[in-house]
DNA sequence: AATATAACTGTAAGCGGTTACAGTAAATCT
DNA sequence: AGATTTACTGTAACCGCTTACAGTTATATT
C-alpha cells in the first residue's frame, strides 16, 4: 500500500502538503493540489485510518452493542443506525452481547481500547454498574430502545403506557380475563421492558376494576417457542383467558398457534395482541393486532444524537420518548356476549 | 487515558518492558511483570488498538458486507460469524450494502483504508469486477453463502441441487403442476441463488418428463409481500399449481397466506415448500416444509476460514459446499387423486 | 525601495505502541 | 578466575499520519 511519503515523493512536495490536500485545507494552491491528487491517483493512495486515528484521536467508528442480532426487532433498529452512520461517514463495530451481562462489559472494554468515538447501547437493563463504567471511561454513549433514571442520553418508548394502552383496548372490547406473556423480569427493576409492560398491564386492569389473576401471568423468553408454551399452559389452566397480550410479536405468533393447537380459534375464542410490529406481524393468520414501536427511528435518532454528542454540538433534549401506537389488524375482536 | 509511558514511569521500567508484559513475551522476570501489571491496574491502562494496529499492521478486525441485515437469513449467518470472531478476538465492522453494487464497492474501499485483516463478503453475485477489486487490493476475502467460478474461497451450498431436490420431492408426491416463486435474476448469471434454484427447478421437471409452464414461474423480491403477490397472481392464472416452491421461507409464508386468501387451503389444495429454514418456518400454520440451509455454519465456517487465511495457515479446501436438507413439516402433502 | 502582508510550503514533533539491537548483570562453564 | 552463556532490560527507530511553527516567495502598502 502506498503511503503518504510515496505520494509526497512522486508529487515533489512534503508530506504535510499531501496531508493538507486530503484534509481539504484551504491553504494549498490549485496547482499543488492537482499534482498531489494526480500522484495519489497514480499510486492508488488512500489515507490509512489507523494512522489517522492515532494522530487525531478520532476513529470515526462507533460501537453498537445489542443483545441478539437475529431478533427481528434489533435487526430493524440496526438498520436505522446503519443508515445514519453511513451518511455521516461513521462505521459500526457490531457487538452481539448474547443477552449476557459479562459479555456486555467485555465489549465495552474492547470498544474503549479501540478508541471508538461513541457507543450505542441496547441492553435489557441499564444498571448502576453500567452507569459507572461509562462515566469512568468517559465513553460517549446513548441508549437505544431503553430508558433509564440515570443521566444518560436515550431514545426509547414508554413501555408502561404502551402496555397500558394495549390492555385498555382489550378491556374496551369487553375482555375481562386477559392473560399476559411477558419476558424475564430480573428482580422487577424499572426500565426493563418486561417489568414496565407488566406494570402497565396490571395498572390497566386495576384502573378498570378488574381482577388480576396470577394464573394468567406467564413468563417466557421472547422467542416463538416460549410464547407458544406459555400460552399453552395458560389455556390449560382453570381460569382461561379470552384475550392474551404477548409483549413481543414473535411470542404472539406462538400464542396464536397455541390457541389453534388447543382446538380453539383466534380471534373468535381468544384474541391475541402483540408488541413491536415487526415486518412479519402481518403474515400471521389472523394478521396480528399489535403495539407498534418505531424501531427504525429508535436506531436512526439514537445514531444522530450520538454523532451530535461526538461533535460537541448542543443537544436540547437528550432523553427522548418516541410514540408507540396501536396497529389494528385481525387477531383481536370484541368479546362475544 | 493512561498511556504506555505513564505505566512505564510508574513501574520504573522502560516502555519496551511494558509492551513485553502486555504481549506475553517470555523474556520478562516475574518480579518486573508484577510491577508492571500493578502499575497498569492502578492507572487503568489498556493498550490502544489504533496505535498497536499502526505498529503491527494488524487490526484484529474483519469487515462484513451483507445485503440486508434485517433479513432473518443474514441475521443468522452473522450470528455464526460473530461467535467465532469472538473466540479469536476479532471484531466486526458491519456493512449493510442494501443490495446495491455501488455501496458494496464503497464499503470495500473503506475497509481497505481501515486495514481490516480480511472481509467476509455476502453478495448476490460475485462478479469479475469484484474479483479484480479484491485481487488488486490484496484484501483477504471469503464469500459466505455464495459460490463463484473465480479462485476465491467460499462456503455455500449447492443451490441447483437443493432446488432440484425440493422439486423432485414434490414430483415424487404426484405433483405435476408446480409453480416457483424466485428472486431477481440479474441476467441469468450463474452462482446467483435465484438463477441456480430456478435452473434446478426446471431440470427436475425436465428429468421427470413434466411440462414447464411459464405461467407458473413468478419473480418476487425475497420479501413476505412479494411472495404473497406472486402466489396470488399464479393462483389467478389459467393453469393453477398444485404445489408452489418459494425460494425463501418468507416468500413461502406469503404464498401460504395467498392460498388461504384465495379461498383454497394449504396443503390440501396447494402444497407449499420454502427455502432456508429460518426460525419462524415452524411458526406458520401449516408448519412449513422447507429446504434447510445451515446458515449459522455458513457464517461460522467462513469466519474460521478467513481467520486461518489471515494467520497464513494452510487451507486444504477453500471452496466448501455445505449440505442442504429437506425438512418435512406440514405444508406439503401428496397430490390427492 | 523598503516593508508589511498574504499565500503557500516544509520541518519536525508528536500520537501510542512494537521490536531489532545493544547492553548489563548474574549464572555457568572451563 | 576469566570466558561464555543466559536472562533480562533499555534505547531508539519506526508504523503513517496531523499540525504547530517556521520559513519562503510573491504581492500589496507606504
Amino acid at each position: 500500500m502506498a503511503t503518504i511519503d510515496d505520494v509526497a515523493k512522486l508529487a515533489g512536495v512534503s508530506i504535510a502538503t499531501v496531508s493538507r490536500v486530503f484534509n481539504n485545507s484551504p491553504w494549498v494552491s490549485e496547482k499543488t493540489r492537482e499534482k498531489v491528487l494526480k500522484a495519489a491517483e497514480e499510486l492508488g493512495y488512500k489515507p490509512s485510518m489507523p494512522a489517522r486515528s492515532l494522530a487525531m484521536k478520532k476513529t470515526n467508528t462507533i460501537g453498537l452493542i445489542v443483545p441478539d442480532i437475529s431478533n427481528p426487532y434489533y435487526a430493524e433498529v440496526v438498520r436505522g443506525i446503519e443508515d445514519v452512520c453511513n451518511i455521516y461517514k461513521y462505521n459500526i463495530i457490531l457487538c452481539n452481547a448474547d443477552n449476557k451481562r459479562e459479555k456486555e462489559f467485555q465489549y465495552i472494554d474492547m470498544l474503549k481500547n479501540r478508541w471508538v468515538d461513541g457507543v450505542i447501547f441496547h441492553c435489557d437493563y441499564f444498571s448502576e454498574e453500567h452507569y459507572e463504567v461509562f462515566k469512568n471511561s468517559n465513553l460517549k454513549v446513548v441508549l437505544a430502545g431503553r430508558t433509564t433514571k440515570f443521566d444518560v442520553p436515550y431514545v426509547g418508548i414508554d413501555n408502561f403506557k404502551a402496555a397500558y394502552d394495549a390492555v385498555n383496548y382489550l378491556i374496551s372490547l369487553g375482555h375481562k380475563r386477559i392473560g399476559i406473556i411477558h419476558g424475564p423480569l430480573d428482580d422487577m427493576k424499572e426500565t426493563i421492558d418486561s417489568v414496565d409492560r407488566l406494570k402497565g398491564y396490571k395498572q390497566a386492569l386495576i384502573d378498570n376494576g378488574l381482577t388480576i389473576y396470577e394464573e394468567l401471568i406467564k413468563e417466557a423468553n421472547f422467542k416463538y417457542k416460549g410464547g407458544y408454551k406459555a400460552a399453552m399452559e395458560m389455556l390449560k389452566g382453570e381460569i382461561t383467558p379470552t384475550a392474551i397480550f404477548a409483549i413481543s410479536d414473535i411470542m404472539a405468533m406462538g400464542a396464536i398457534n397455541a390457541v389453534f393447537d388447543k382446538g380453539l380459534s383466534c380471534p373468535e375464542d381468544v384474541s391475541v395482541i402483540g408488541f413491536d410490529n415487526i415486518d412479519l406481524s402481518e403474515a400471521t393468520r389472523p394478521a396480528l393486532t399489535t403495539v407498534s414501536q418505531p424501531m427504525y427511528e429508535i436506531g436512526a435518532i439514537a445514531a444522530r444524537m450520538l454523532i451530535k454528542i461526538i461533535n460537541g454540538e448542543e443537544i436540547n433534549n437528550s432523553q427522548i420518548i418516541l410514540k408507540h401506537k396501536l396497529v389494528l389488524r385481525n387477531s383481536v375482536v370484541p368479546l362475544r356476549s
